[in-house]
DNA sequence: CTAATTTAAGACTTTAGAGTCCGTTTATAG
DNA sequence: CTATAAACGGACTCTAAAGTCTTAAATTAG
């Protein structure tokens, strides 16, 4: 993967939230997602800093977006919790490449990075949602939790 | 960067290579590069059970390619050192992303998995020596060791 | 007020990659 | 044959990310 686990656990959490805008609990998330639950929790808290959940305490509280899914853009939550510069330097780890001293795969990667970075500005925690929304809905996502 | 250490260091090192078939020691290579020696010489043994190194030991010993530079592919040497399979998977490690459910990313990612692999077969050593030549004419490189 | 529930915060453990160290083996030089 | 120079192999340490655990603070229900 080109991000970190956390990145990855926190975008699959954001899209499983509820679309209603109520609160959810880092517990349900991390059991519907058969995620690491207290790993969840901390990431959930680090997405809370970052200005993009918000959170209560006690019983009837939980985590909930703090805009609607549609303003919340992936590239945001990567910058939350690897910086701005996760994607920075040469693929291969040349030192000196650069614009006027590309290696061999500098223009390659320059258009991977500059197509990616495009692609996370543009998609939302939405579109994310509606992703997840179509695997649950033809079986092939989680498992619905039995609960009548 | 998008690759493991060891890999960048590994490309680093067969790029510094001397082109004229003679051996060299990692020692040489480690101190040119300013890269941790035996570390480097540790990467170097495994590039030669993936047979793109060849070795031999005791004095006037060391290291070369086992093939012209330009036989030797950016993909192999990363194929011997991480594995086949190493950029698959989604990028944002969403577990049921596939060709029937992509997530927003999918088509970009998977269009610069395509270019960089592509990339990647079609780049040799030989273009890496080529570019670090370029660097050290330029005197943008490696510093030389000053011993006179 | 008290008990229960949930996030918050931070210390702690685990794991894998990065890097070091040491003893062994193989070859060369004298 | 001996000393030296190198790769080889494995065990070891270091570091940061991944993941766990414990205690505190806040909120709700009774």
């Amino acid at each position: 993967m080109l991000f970190t686990t956390a990145t990855g656990y926190a975008l699959r959490a954001l899209a499983a939230m509820p679309e209603d805008g109520s609160y959810c609990l880092a517990k349900d998330l991390a059991s519907r997602l058969e995620l690491p639950g207290p790993y969840l929790a901390k990431i959930l808290q680090g997405l809370v800093q970052a200005d993009i959940l918000e959170s209560v305490r006690g019983p009837k509280g939980g985590f909930r977006l703090t805009r609607p899914a549609h303003r919340i853009t992936v590239g945001e939550v990567v910058i939350a919790l690897e910086g701005p510069n996760s994607m920075e330097g040469c693929i291969m780890g040349f030192p000196s490449c650069g614009g006027d001293h590309p290696c061999p795969l500098h223009d390659a990667w320059g258009a991977v990075k500059a197509q990616v970075a495009t692609s996370m500005t543009e998609a939302t925690i939405r579109d994310l949602q509606l992703m997840d929304l179509r695997n649950v809905k033809e079986g092939k996502g989680r498992p619905s939790d039995g609960r009548p």
